[in-house]
DNA sequence: TTCCTTATTGATAACGATTCTCAATTTCAT
DNA sequence: ATGAAATTGAGAATCGTTATCAATAAGGAA
């Protein structure tokens, strides 16, 4: 039998101690569902609420804390003062935001990886990521 | 006579209709005082207090504004939750956060300005900026 | 100076995202 | 089925930030 995306993510859960709800895999579809999106708290709300109104505001956020931690999806700002996640089993990448329009556009780069090498040597940190960020304005709205 | 860095602040906000007024220059000063910090707001509010407890939190807020606007000051976030400044007339650097206590080591790298033109191409961008963050331990907290 | 127009201020209310509280419900191992 | 522990939804609370507004300050013209 496969392994399914979904069957990983439960027994990641509950070798944590917590369990796999109706509620959560609700969540979890919806972030694997809008793989290349970066959704608010917010954004998964409003597209559960179509067909599960019964899930509160509260849970989604519970449950991003939690796949947060676990490492299963990435936390990340465009700095409009909102929370964002996008599923981690992704290729490593970085974003370029369009500051007019919030238009992101995906990129990666292997080179950083040297740096973060030499720069952990350097000053003695641990480093377990970063993030590079560029900004500027889309070719709609330059 | 020399021009000083204040004058400058001054000149940069009277071109675009804004006065320099005491509490702004008391604002100022203290960004300036604190070059290699990041200041929040409220950093910001709790130094002023001492010596100009007449200032308010709102003032703070609406001048870090109008410095920002000026680009005399960038924002930034360290995703706390909170914004944070740093006088903008330094070299450009990127910032290694530790994840336990907070600390921010300062570092700069040339390469990204060479990937930042390459991106802009690539993808019909008007690139105005760009930051690094790399997370981790320092040596402390490891 | 005095007058007038406009900018700025401090206090405080409002806001929006997120977290907390708590009683009710669900889950899972027994 | 039973009971302990985890989870839930609703709503209150929190926190950083922004908006509102009446009072004050600034700067230019007379
Ligand atoms: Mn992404
Ligand atoms: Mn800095
Ligand atoms: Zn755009
Ligand atoms: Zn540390």
């Amino acid at each position: 039998m496969e392994t399914t995306e979904m069957d990983q993510i439960r027994s990641r859960l509950e070798d944590h101690g917590y369990r796999l709800t109706p509620q959560r895999m609700r969540i979890v579809e919806a972030v694997l569902a809008e793989e290349d999106k970066h959704l608010s708290a917010d954004d998964i709300y409003t597209i559960l609420r179509e067909n599960h109104p019964e899930i509160g505001i509260a849970t989604v956020y519970r449950t991003l804390e939690i796949l947060r931690e676990l490492g299963i999806v990435n936390q990340l700002t465009f700095e409009e003062g909102v929370s964002r996640y996008e599923y981690s089993a992704r290729e490593h990448h970085h974003h370029l935001v369009c500051l007019k329009c919030g238009k992101v556009i995906e990129f990666s780069n292997d080179e950083l990886e040297r740096l973060e090498q030499k720069l952990a040597r350097k000053y003695d940190f641990q480093i377990v990521g970063h993030h590079l960020k560029l900004y500027g304005y889309c070719s709609l709205c330059q």
